[in-house]
DNA sequence: AGAACGACTCGGCCGC
DNA sequence: TGCGGCCGAGTCGTTC
């Protein structure tokens, strides 16, 4: 379930393994992850013969710079990309090939299925879905308290809110979780009743739960491994999400879980109380 | 317009 | 032990 760190972490590893190769043709062995265009046979077509420029990442989807145009990808739950020789032999869970002039190539692996591409012309892909309705990156410098706060003011839940990709981008369902119990917020809590303390709190929690987990090379929860197959290290460092009833880190008391808009949900009743936090 | 919900997908896990 | 059924994840289209 790669989230921001993860995202992030494979585009670090991949720029290096494919920059300045050019595919010679594209193997698609399962037509649904092409979303656009949509007809595959045109979607290889296009790729055949362009170079790989560069490996960007937005939110949680990658970027594939090459000559002409810009290919978006989203891993969903499961989806791994991994660079190969020709002739080793192929994952049955391999959907995608990208075959380079040089003998390698990059392979794309998803058992769920779930994963997306579109390609568009190059500098025209954040005026259409799925890149196109994306709220701010949470890392980038301009993303103040001031801009946080702008994006609380409704009735939804704190946790669902921040999910929402058109309002921040890069949070899932493990670092939501983390963010919240460091910022000492219930995840059910209105998004509006966030006091102004509660809500610089919610920003260095999503700064510093983001950060520490792209400098440890995402977590590895599930199957997540980076462009190189190797395995992130910041599940070590999970305060809350996948320890129901363990011991909270921060006190005496246990780790519960319940279902939250339709999503598991991990809080340390005391270090997340419910009640509204009165101001200082 | 904003919010809620269903669809998509299937390996793994739970319960019988 | 075998099998059936449901959970979980992120995004988007539809509905309210």
């Amino acid at each position: 379930m790669p989230e921001l760190p993860e995202v992030e972490t494979v585009k670090r590893t991949l720029s290096a393994l494919i920059i300045n190769k050019q595919i010679e043709d594209v193997v698609i062995t399962l037509p649904r992850i092409i979303q656009r265009p949509d007809d595959v046979e045109e979607f290889r077509s296009e790729l055949q013969g362009q170079t790989f420029e560069s490996v960007e990442r937005r939110g949680k989807f990658l970027r594939f710079i090459l000559s002409d145009s810009v290919m978006v990808s989203h891993l969903r739950m499961e989806g791994r990309y991994g660079v190969f020789e020709k002739g080793e032999p192929v994952d049955k869970h391999t959907h995608v090939r990208f075959v380079f002039t040089d003998g390698s190539e990059l392979r794309y692996t998803d058992v769920r299925q779930f994963g997306t591409m579109h390609i568009f012309e190059k500098g025209t892909e954040f005026e259409h879905l799925p890149l196109s309705q994306l709220g701010p990156e949470p890392l980038e410098e301009s993303f103040t308290v001031e801009v946080l706060r702008s994006k609380l003011g409704s009735t939804r839940a704190i946790k669902t809110l921040l999910l929402d990709q058109t309002k921040l981008v890069g949070l899932g369902n493990i670092y939501v979780d983390e963010a919240l119990f460091l910022a000492g917020i219930h995840p059910a809590v209105p998004a509006h009743d966030l006091t102004q303390e509660n809500t610089e709190a919610l920003y260095k929690a999503i700064k510093t739960t983001l950060q520490g987990a792209v400098d440890a090379g995402g977590s590895s929860v599930k199957s997540y491994v980076n462009g190189q197959g190797e395995m992130g290290m910041f599940q070590q460092q999970l305060r809350v999400y996948g320890r129901k009833n363990e011991a909270c880190r921060e006190c005496e008391d246990v780790i519960e879980r319940f279902v939250l808009g339709g999503r598991g949900t991990h809080i340390c009743p005391s270090c997340q109380p419910m009640q509204k936090q009165v101001r200082v």
